[in-house]
DNA sequence: CCGGAACTGAACCGATCGGTCTATATTCGC
DNA sequence: GCGAATATAGACCGATCGGTTCAGTTCCGG
């Protein structure tokens, strides 16, 4: 009897192989990572590494699809979902727009973006893990205001996909052209009242 | 006497040169289009190329810079900044939508993205030649709205950067990973509305 | 402590790429 | 039509990369 029931895959250093094809292919993109640096990072040998994958693409896409379940995980984990607007809009605006800035945010956005044509399925998959549960959360959340009168909504698909959109004003495409990279709190700040701002004032429920 | 005055550039086939790069860049990316097949493209030997520019780097800037300039005059061409609000801000988020989604643009941002870490000075040369001049353009008008007493805004870059983001709601990320990269004029029409009404509905100078 | 599975490191392969070079051919000003 | 500038095709080079192979070493359950 095993006391570890899972590693279904035989062999020690599997977990090793993909930290280390985590790093080196969120550090410099699926062409700018070579098979001989990922196993240097999982300080394992080229051998060892493709007697787990058949290719490097195939190894990508499993620590593609590792990375945005534990983004989606986090994101979900870290905001809560109840209360009034103005507040739980602030909240999930504010860890939206953190999630943009991080490294890890960019660096994920980054190669979704630039392989996507490369590998079809594989912006699927990032898209259904991050925006897509975002999104969901968001719009249940959208509903439970309606039921409430807080909000009017008539396009909730419309209206979840705006305020993630104003999530983004002014400082996304800015950083992932390299324009400007790091933001100041107030920056951020400015940002996030703007979003909950300019969503409140089109689908509040007004008197 | 010769008919084509220009050409200050020594060498007859320059333009040929900066005609091929752009299509093969444009369609596969810095690191995805290699030299020969520029120099195929442009029905050119890699040797003249190769007397035109002292390499694929710098090859690759002059056409993203040239691009970019291309781009910018067509959309301030293609969009008339004067009269009521509602009229202009739909006209002009027709013009921003459609380029989006358009394949000059998908490709535009797609690379400018995916290069930006390489190039640092690129990414600012898209972004200056790109949406700066849109944002320029936009609250250029929208402060002529104010001072007619039909808009109010605090924040001008904030409303401007706002509105531009509101125009890529629920269809540019998704095409930017290949979810979904055909749209109906209906979904066009319905991001375009929900932007002008969501923005309008924040900025304008309620009664 | 044995035997087999897992791992190693490095050499190796074939392909591609950016870039150079050469010998020849074409163009163009004068 | 001459001579210089420019263009050509393609061989060539060195480097890098993805992937394979192999002889030897380490690990681990029984």
């Amino acid at each position: 009897m095993n006391v570890e029931p899972v590693e279904i895959k035989k062999g020690r250093k599997f977990d090793q192989v993909l930290e280390g094809a985590r790093q080196v292919f969120m550090a410099d993109g699926f062409e700018g990572a070579s098979v001989d640096a990922i196993a240097r990072a999982a300080r394992v040998s080229k051998a060892t590494l493709y007697s787990y994958f058949p290719d490097k693409r195939h190894l990508f896409m499993e620590v593609a699809k590792q990375e945005c379940q534990r983004q989606a995980d986090a994101a979900i984990a870290q905001t809560r979902m109840a209360g009034p607007a103005r507040e739980v809009l602030f909240n999930a605006a504010s860890t939206m727009v953190r999630f943009f800035l991080s490294d890890l945010g960019r660096q994920t956005f980054r190669i979704a973006v630039a392989e996507a044509e490369r590998f079809p399925e594989l912006g699927r998959d990032f898209y259904n893990s991050g925006p897509t549960i975002a999104r969901t959360a968001l719009k249940a959340y959208l509903a439970d205001r309606i039921a409430a009168g807080e909000l009017a909504i008539d396009d909730m698909d419309l209206a979840a996909d705006q305020f993630i959109e104003l999530c983004k004003a002014g400082v996304h495409t800015k950083m992932m052209m390299g324009v400007k990279t790091d933001f100041t709190d107030a920056e951020i700040a400015r940002v996030i009242r703007g979003a909950v701002e300019t969503f409140l004032a089109r689908y509040g429920a007004a008197g």
